[in-house]
DNA sequence: AACGGTATGATTTTCGAAAATATGGTCTCT
DNA sequence: AGAGACCATATTTTCGAAAATCATACCGTT
């Protein structure tokens, strides 16, 4: 299998268009490139230090990610939004998430339960010592990422877990996107303490009831409070 | 080579780098590259005819896809098979698989009524003129796969049908590598007029379950006439 | 023989120049 | 004015050389 080619997420510094990837990506997830801006060379060239064939390389993997557009001969931008794929990324999710969490409360061993409950500790933790708007504390994102990776790590497929890291990574961005609008944010903490319950106490289906409703309430959230950039593109 | 030079310069898509990837995508799926080989730069450019860089785009693209194994400084790889990842492909594929028919079942229009039952009848007649082994015919591969991309092309999610299409290459790969062991092709044209006669009668349980019969019983023949070859690597 | 270091050749990765293509403006003709 | 042709500029795309990195064989020491 090709995992650590499809998410070259963590290994830095290996290769120099890997990095670059990885740092495009994460600006185009935190929308400080904004969705459907042009990515012309010549900038890209400056900001990231890197040769026209490198950026192109790293554009290239990110097109196929889904997260920037690649216009053939017209150079390439950050994937637009829109209230359409918002839909579709959270369909695809509930489709996939819910799925996940089954495979992984069916499988999941001593070692799962604990990566559960510590990530879930140190996203509370986080979230004690900083109780200002969370999304813009890159250290909850990071948490918060961890936390919904551990619930489905014992699924025991490499290959949806590379499906589910994608779509997670376009929600985020759409997250981010209504970040700034939305007035405070809901009691998120609450949810995951009930899906972390649900899920060690082996309650598969209140668990995807849970997870289904955690991901549809958080994209309703951004259809309503940033839905006037999703009409403007 | 003289092939390449003779070829127009925009088979598929206007740009070098797209067309390579096509090129190598086809080869890769057609086992033609065999699985796990190396794909070493010096090969590649003679074979293809195209500078590092651009080769270098298209196996970036191609590793995201999962059909190319990236391995960092140590250049790139046929994506290896194994028995695990055709049963995580089979599995996911069944679960997307069966979402998307009942998706377009559901809102499937006359264009989709039309377009089912025509390429299933191109399919009929290719397997009619051509009785021998079919998965060697390239224009029964084509037909075939635009008969399946059919059923599900009314679903509403280009989100999930670029999913969807993924895994559908990632399992014909193994078809090939399985189809010149195996002593005869079963009748597959049953089946997909079968599956046709159910989904354009909206009978969404019965086309379901034919749809994930259909999948995995491809699969386990896979596993029967080639597990030799995935216990190998 | 086993081990570790190192030189050497093979291969990948990166770079900026050069070619190819798109974009935008100007001119001409109807 | 509007449509089309044409040129100049901006931008992308492609290329092969050069740098960086890896694999291997060799050598000396223990």
């Amino acid at each position: 299998m090709s995992e650590s080619a499809i998410r070259p997420r963590k290994e830095f510094g290996k290769t120099i268009a890997a990095d670059i990837t990885h740092r495009l990506r994460e600006e185009i997830i935190a929308c400080s490139l904004a969705p459907g801006e042009p990515l012309r060379f010549d900038v890209l060239r400056e900001r990231f230090g890197a040769s026209f064939t490198t950026l192109r390389e790293a554009l290239t993997a990110l097109a196929a990610e889904g997260l920037v557009d690649a216009q053939e001969q017209r150079g390439f931008r950050v994937a637009p939004v829109s209230r359409q794929d918002l839909v579709e990324v959270t369909d695809a999710r509930v489709l996939i998430e819910v799925e996940l969490i089954r495979r992984s409360i069916e499988r999941g061993d001593d070692d799962w339960e604990i990566a559960v409950i510590s990530t879930l500790h140190r996203l509370k933790r986080i979230e004690q010592r900083h109780p200002e708007h969370p999304l813009r504390d890159p250290e909850w994102k990071i948490a918060h990422r961890q936390f919904h990776q551990a619930l489905v790590s014992a699924c025991g497929s490499a290959t949806l877990l590379a499906i589910r890291a994608e779509l997670f990574d376009r929600a985020e961005r759409y997250r981010h996107l209504s970040a700034n609008f939305r007035p405070r944010p809901r009691d998120k903490a609450g949810e995951h303490q009930a899906i972390m319950q649900a899920a060690i106490s082996r309650n598969a289906d209140l668990a995807v009831q849970l997870i289904e409703a955690h991901i549809r309430s958080t994209s309703d959230n951004v259809a309503t409070y940033a839905g006037h950039l999703l009409d403007a593109e």
